[in-house]
DNA sequence: ACCTGAACACCGTTCAAGT
DNA sequence: ACCTGAACACCGTTCAAGT
């Protein structure tokens, strides 16, 4: 319990930093503001003068979990050996690039506890940087689409991976408390963990990559607008 | 405000009805227990005799929300003309299959505020029917796929369409309100109505079952698991 | 610049008791 | 079978005032 919160008057850098903390140690539920401010020694009024609300709050904390642990290391993103966001990388290698960074933003996502819903209801309220969709329509971009295309598809590919996430983070908090409606159920059972969610996510990332692919190549009409 | 709630006691469907209008007058944040009562005209503690807490209410709404109005019309489903759900319909019109689905379950949630978010999170609770996933699964299993793969891919379009529909739903909210964060954003401005929305919608549910039928067609891997 | 203290207007849920 | 009344243990937010 002691920590950061030791010396009295505190940064909002501070306040966020332990609210990650309580988000991550015992969820979005327990993560209130009075609890937040009883972590920091602080009356939960004082938290009001470094967060308008608490969906300020919340959106800063969707930021720091989209933007992920590699922020440290500098501008450019850590990624394969030969860097997987190159935009003049040819058009072979987008549906790599549209892939890896699904798989990062899951992995983003997954680092803290309910992070996928602290970030789609942070999105959902038009809160929050854009980080995580220009990402995605950046590596969508590379497969040669125009422009709203490419932010069309990233949107879609997005809403899956938070949908996705969600779910899985769900019932990672429910399978530990044993409140699941049906733990007998074959597809829901805590047996399917980790690995099998991991599955899932690759299949539906690389149906939606296929289906963009197919797109490009002309065997589908683009729109019916 | 008079209506059903005139005669005291209440069945359980009596609770469910007026719970669903006011989640479509009000939305889902007024929708307590409390408010809930008072326009039954009954204490809160009342409701606690007809269901056990507050999750299993959203999800008998949930239930409600996803069968949709069509409900009343009999056991066989509203479609096209011909019918959107025979199973022998040969192996040329399952995309058009998965496609009304996704588009009627899309109705079915915009049908109610925040329809949406109400199904997704009893959905993530393992509450509730799964009579959305089947829906989509049994259209999916129509290309052919075996069980095991359509119910992936069944499952990742749902993410896509209640992540698709949330997003569009709390933007409705908030648009009307006049609380978005940045209203001169062209990609999130009001003039971006229903109309966008409903393309954007297409676009991803065509990208889906498009990756689907390449899968399908056997020109990539179906899993690396 | 950062926080206290006290209040306002709420929540979901439990439980003995009533009819 | 269905509901009351009262309580328990909470919420987010505001605001005058303190240092």
């Amino acid at each position: 319990m002691a920590g950061i919160e030791s010396g009295r008057r505190h940064t909002r850098d501070d306040v966020a930093r332990t609210a990650l903390r309580i988000l991550d140690d015992h969820g979005l539920p327990d993560l209130t503001m009075r609890r937040l401010a009883a972590a920091l020694d602080v009356q939960a009024s004082a938290l009001y003068w470094h967060f308008p609300n608490k969906q300020s709050l919340l959106a800063e904390l969707a930021d720091r979990i989209v933007a992920g642990p590699e922020r440290v290391t500098g501008p450019e993103r850590v990624a394969g050996p030969e860097g997987v966001a190159d935009p003049v990388a040819g058009s072979g290698e987008w549906t790599d690039a549209v892939r890896a960074e699904a798989l990062a933003l899951r992995d983003a996502l997954l680092a803290y506890r309910d992070g996928a819903e602290v970030v789609a209801s942070t999105l959902a309220l038009g809160l929050g940087s854009r980080t995580a969709l220009d990402r995605l329509t950046a590596a969508v971009a590379l497969g040669g689409f125009d422009e709203p295309t490419a932010r069309r598809g990233a949107t879609a590919l997005l809403h899956f991976v938070l949908g996705h996430v969600s779910h899985e983070q769900q019932r990672l908090q429910y399978d530990s408390i044993g409140v699941l409606a049906d733990p007998a159920d074959p597809a829901d059972a805590g047996a399917r963990a980790g690995d099998a969610s991991a599955a899932d996510f690759a299949f539906g990332a690389d149906v939606f990559v296929g289906g963009l692919e197919r797109l490009r190549s002309g065997e589908v009409s683009p729109l019916r607008t």
